[in-house]
DNA sequence: CGGGAGGTTGACTAGCATCAATATGGGTGG
DNA sequence: CCACCCATATTGATGCTAGTCAACCTCCCG
């Protein structure tokens, strides 16, 4: 077991001090986390429906996501992980994957072993309800999902989606316009959205000729925010990322 | 504080120990949990969107329904909830609501504060992973509805649903046809499939003709279970009720 | 007995799927 | 370094599923 460069856990522990207030000690647990790195190329299933698995995958670089698919084989993503997220982290209490997970690019993984979480939850209260939460607020946005491709047209769930990824990774600083990284393709972009490849087609070049978004070379360049969260029906507010500075959580004692 | 009638969360029990191991002890300590009950009228908000609450709402009679909406005012059910749910208990971790609860038909509250349930949790961590897990299993249920909604038709959406209902109320151990409770209208199956009240009459219409299900009086009569699950595409693997006798989880020690 | 929520049916429409053909471009091997 | 190839992107023509609008019915509850 490899205790390479701890700073690849940084993202995560990010992540998990974004909502929950930890302690110096109790992130010190978390970034000495041992792991294994693994290298996956594009469109490769890393976990497949149905395996047991014994370890979390955090990723480190590229996008991936969680597949469902009904008996016709037809895929539905369900999740898009980032830098950052731990993709499976409810694998902790429930080891048979109910969905796979497959990269959209090439991507890092991070592999912690389930062991060494369960046994830091174990001396670390405030460690297990961060993670804990850390799957509420995948549930949350598991919800909006379903808002998504339930009732929203085409337009909407395309933007709705751009609007979520550029909240998650960090890119709405910039103002009005700003770009951000976008490693998927567009038939990605219809497994997540419900929609088909060419009709998606269709609505990324609406969106060109409006002069709302762009997407080109794995990167999507945002030129009008405002009316993109107009289009996509957003509401920042469930990705819990925009707590008010010192608003995070804690329930158990310090 | 009322105590009355411990009965009343026996049900809740059983959902835990259908996928979690705990001990007689542990049993007992979720039974004498504190609770008071609360009677609600069908179609009323019990929880609105952005409240904060301190206490979890377990049900114990009626439907309830978790409730998103988009910014024109069409509501989506992401979840449905029946006898012996915990509607929110994600609240424990993360009290301010993403979703509001509305019931869909007269039904019966039992709200458990968070206090208590966060006392039980921290002396016994076999029943903190217990609710733990509970959410994940909701988690898996919604990951399904994304497919239901994004890559499925008409029927077997409302195919699928009926599945769903009839596994989670334990209905099926009636051999190919039997009956089971639906305590909603067909404008809540509208909200909860993506579709319209006409469209879902229509399907209804069909199901009822082609003799494989009929609803009636707020109750789902299966004619044909074989094919009611080939039209609804589904697979009871994700609800995690069927797991073999003796394969529930536990990873804390006993 | 009256009123309102929920259910049913018909006619028409719209949004997205489907099928098909072609263009583009990044990566790989010769 | 070039040529090829496969994945991806793009565009057009056509059809079908489900939405929309509207009218009427039914049944439960007060």
């Amino acid at each position: 077991m490899a205790h390479p460069e701890r700073s690849s856990l940084q993202a995560y522990l990010a992540k998990l001090t974004g909502h929950t207030v930890l302690t110096a000690q109790e992130q010190e647990t978390i970034l000495s986390l041992p792991f294994h790195i693994e290298q996956v190329a594009a469109n490769r299933d890393f976990v497949s429906l149905g395996e047991s698995v014994d370890h979390v995958s955090v990723i480190a670089s590229g996008f991936v996501g969680r597949f469902d698919q009904n008996s016709n084989g037809e895929r539905q993503i369900t999740a898009i992980h980032v830098p950052g997220d731990a993709a499976n982290l409810h694998s902790v209490v429930q080891p048979q994957a109910a969905s796979a997970l497959q990269s959209l690019s090439a991507s890092t993984v991070l592999r912690i072993p389930h062991q060494a979480i369960r046994a830091v939850a174990a001396r670390h209260p405030a460690v297990a309800e961060a993670l804990w939460r850390d799957c509420i607020v995948d549930a949350a946005i598991s919800s909006q999902w379903i808002v998504n491709v339930g009732r929203r047209d085409a337009q909407s769930r395309i933007g709705h989606l751009f609007c979520e990824l550029a909240i998650r990774l960090g890119a709405t600083t910039g103002g009005n316009s700003f770009t951000f990284p976008f490693l998927m393709t567009q038939i990605h972009l219809a497994d997540a959205t419900g929609l088909t490849n060419v009709h998606v087609n269709r609505v990324l070049r609406s969106f060109r000729d409006a002069d709302v978004v762009q997407v080109q070379q794995r990167a999507v360049m945002v030129h009008d925010w405002d009316r993109l969260t107009k289009l996509g029906d957003f509401d920042p507010g469930y990705l819990q990322t925009d707590i008010m500075p010192g608003a995070q959580l804690r329930i158990v004692s310090t």
